[in-house]
DNA sequence: TGCCCAAAGATTGTATACGATCGTGAATTG
DNA sequence: CAATTCACGATCGTATACAATCTTTGGGCA
């Protein structure tokens, strides 16, 4: 189970450049409720409701937020305070660009680097994964999802690489709860399956291919067409009351 | 001279993430010191200090420091304090790998979107470059060096992939301050030229491929080898005094 | 003489208070 | 009745004060 347990924080922090702390904590809470999908994109953060809820003041929760705020996690519009952000559609075809070309390279030197250990961490994640699916609970689905990834850059052993990566699946959490279209979400576990067999083989190139269309395929799965979202259509949506 | 200013500071708060005011000012301040190499790796940045300097409260400067770390430029240390980050010979390594693989791709779709006046633009950049190291300011030279390589991932007009290689462009100049071993700074010349020339022709796999090439070219600039370096050895170089 | 320990100084971590800015709603006017 | 303006409330931006922790330095002891 220990292997297993991807909410382990040994060196998450890395991510925020914070010393131990407070801080730390409330932005991994954060970041795990928004990986969970239990804070939806555009949530106001008030520095008053976050520091009651945690038990401190306003320092520290200005400190976490500017810290989620740097990985784009959060927006901080000045006098009007932090919110849950809401990706663009622009961003989020170059999150998962960006993701298309670093998790593939990630992946090949993962499995050049893996031991059998790592492995059957990687297994864990996947079962972790089908138990949420199991249940239903599609936030920690995604969570684990999220965390597979996660683990593949670990076991790269590359920090500036791991940290991408981290960056950009922290954001992808926040795409997909915006822009989701498809219905299947099996699409994960074959995806996922067929790179744990690759990783099995050490076969580095078929890693490699692998995990490309594998994100290429979740980037296809999203709906980016321009829409007519946000207030200024609901009254020409609405059209006249009554 | 408009288009070819460097330190517009136009959209380089992207990086940080804070709302426009004194922290930002004191954010690139403080970075364009580290890439002009006036200010040099594990040097104190005290709260109290900064904040005189800036005429600003240590909260100020406390949001600019974290944000500062946040992007690998500086090391917050427990009850220590801030320092200018030490990137370590590990660490020097995976930002120029990173570099390698994400910097060519860049370069490509740069290349493809590249307009007249941004060549222009680019242009400027070298011929400032030039101009520096002519006045044997290798500060300046370098920022201008690393200012073109920041220029080209605006023009690919990838907000990812240009805030990535910002970010490692940083590193990147106190790694150099820590270990550049080549005493003939003209390679940047050449290379850089050879890559004006892909993008006026707008061949985008040349200007990848050259861009690789550059890029792996400076990593093998670098003095990598383990050294005995920090005041373990002190005792030993100087020997018993007198 | 060398080492260990303790107290003072300095610096950071956190809380709180006050001023500035923005959003909202009611009142007023065309 | 609608549009505009103004004042109020809420929230953030910043400064300052106090508490906690680390570093340093001086003295004591083996």
């Amino acid at each position: 189970m220990t292997t297993a347990d991807p909410e382990s924080s040994d060196n998450l922090h890395a991510v925020f450049a914070l010393p131990p702390g407070r801080a730390l904590d409330i932005c991994l809470n954060i970041q795990t409720a928004l990986l969970e999908h239990k804070l939806a994109p555009g949530v106001k953060l008030s520095e008053d409701e976050v520091g009651e809820i945690y038990g401190v003041s306003r320092t520290v929760v200005r400190a976490a937020l500017q810290a989620l705020a740097h990985s784009n996690l959060v927006t901080i519009r000045k006098n009007r305070g932090a919110f849950v952000a809401e990706p663009s559609i622009r961003e989020a075809h170059e999150v998962f660009q960006a993701r298309a070309l670093i998790e593939p390279a990630v992946a090949r030197m993962a499995a050049q680097a893996m031991t059998d250990e790592q492995l059957a961490g990687l297994k864990a994640h996947l079962e972790a994964e089908h138990v949420a699916l199991h249940k239903e609970d599609m936030g920690r689905a995604l969570f684990h999802s999220g965390g597979f990834h996660t683990a593949i850059a670990e076991i790269a052993d590359h920090r500036v690489f791991t940290s991408m990566v981290r960056s950009l699946i922290s954001r992808s959490s926040l795409i997909i709860a915006l822009y989701w279209k498809r219905s299947d979400t099996a699409c994960e576990s074959h995806s996922h399956h067929a790179l744990m067999r690759a990783f099995e083989l050490r076969d580095a190139a078929m890693a490699e291919s692998i995990q490309k269309s594998h994100i290429i395929d979740l980037h296809s799965g999203l709906d980016l067409r321009e829409k007519p979202r946000g207030d200024s259509s609901l009254s020409a949506a609405l059209g006249r009351t009554g």
